[in-house]
DNA sequence: CGGCTCCTTGAGGACAGTCAATCGGGGTGG
DNA sequence: CCACCCCGATTGACTGTCCTCAAGGAGCCG
């Protein structure tokens, strides 16, 4: 069900969100035309074989698990301009698929280069933001996971007054460990207290800033 | 209330759980002493410095987040023969303290030599677990997570029949997402199904795998 | 043997989940 | 352009799992 554009030419990269320069990745596959995904395709499987890196040009990512009765644990959300599909053991051990349409650039492994010292500082990253998530998982209430979901979401967009939701309700309760009902709950709750406003189903305006601080503790 | 003493002179090292090569990251500092941590104490600690690496001869270390109110999460214990201290951007974002008395033999950092290619796999597989592990806080129930924690603790030990528990309930459900009075109950009722055995209070003689399997799915 | 800490067990309550009905908005077709 | 449709989101009522509070028990140290 992948669609693939070998047509489609990359927009500009929206820039990373971290200080960490991943340009020098891309030494090996420079003027590569992106590929487009559409909505819900698959980039990758669990038990594939791994190794290739992906670059977002634009759109949205989710990286997930599955229990055998179909429970669903989101690991993380990418946005445009971050790089996942990091792997151990040389197979995933997770499935990735576009939320909406997204391009993707890809950068293929084994270019000969050792590509270690430019990945290590990214996957770190990376580790320290899974464990953080545990906290969140493990120990937050509904509201504190939600409000530390937002102002993340904020911060990788620029910590803009207002900025897109590009995944469902149901992404985000699957990212959070939560159920789509608590987390509208929690949103409705959030507007009616003044502390968002909820412009589109996919779009928030953050209105106060301390108060979800305070509430993320 | 840290007790270190140079004296001591490490025990062998019983083995790596995983099967990658950590043998070349100890070229540099072969024969130096290692240190001993004493129950409790502090290995390092949140916004310190952070650089060095950290071999664990005997014992066994827990690495923790806490919330502003107290909450704790435990991201990993590392037992014998296991490497942690891993971090991002220079700094530690948790803290690690021996959970018994603990002999570690300290990796310097910047030994001149770049170490990313061998530290590469070793990170990546912690990424994999704590991504597997937020599975776990966000979507199993408590007999699952206990189930889950169980069936770890015994590979990571050779998969033994009986195995030491190194931590206490609070450690258990601090790691899990749980509470000390819920990882004690779900115990005894896998001890009353004849799931486990629990000959003292840091041991486990696992009975039934085959269910304990079926309940982490 | 005493006292301490950690663990276990019980009773009751709270937060989030489940089930179900309704709402709403984006897209399509008339 | 408007009406309809359909899927996702919202809201409500009720349930269940786990947490909280509290008391009692077990092992381990001096």
């Amino acid at each position: 069900m992948t669609i693939h554009s070998r047509e489609f030419r990359s927009a500009a990269i929206l820039g990373t969100p971290s200080d960490i320069r991943i340009d020098s990745l891309f030494d090996g596959c420079a003027g590569q035309p992106a590929t487009l995904f559409a909505a819900g395709s698959e980039i990758y499987a669990q038990g594939e074989k791994a190794g290739d890196l992906y670059l977002i040009e634009f759109g949205a990512v989710r990286v997930y698990r599955l229990l055998a009765d179909g429970r669903r644990q989101i690991s993380s959300f990418h946005l445009a301009g971050e790089v996942f599909g990091f792997e151990a053991g040389g197979t995933h051990h997770f499935f990735a698929e576009a939320i909406g349409a997204t391009g993707i650039r890809v950068i293929r492994a084994g270019h000969g280069a050792d590509r270690s010292r430019e990945l290590l500082p990214l996957v770190l990253q990376g580790l320290v933001k899974a464990q953080e998530h545990l906290l969140v998982l493990g120990r937050q209430q509904a509201a504190e996971r939600v409000a530390a979901f937002l102002l993340d979401m904020a911060a990788r967009q620029g910590d803009l007054e207002e900025f897109d939701l590009p995944m469902s309700r149901g992404d985000v309760a699957d990212y959070l460990g939560l159920t789509i009902e608590t987390v509208s709950r929690v949103f409705s709750r959030m507007k009616d207290k003044g502390i968002v406003r909820l412009p589109s189903l996919r779009r928030v305006r953050i209105l106060k800033w301390d108060t979800l601080r305070a509430m993320s503790e």
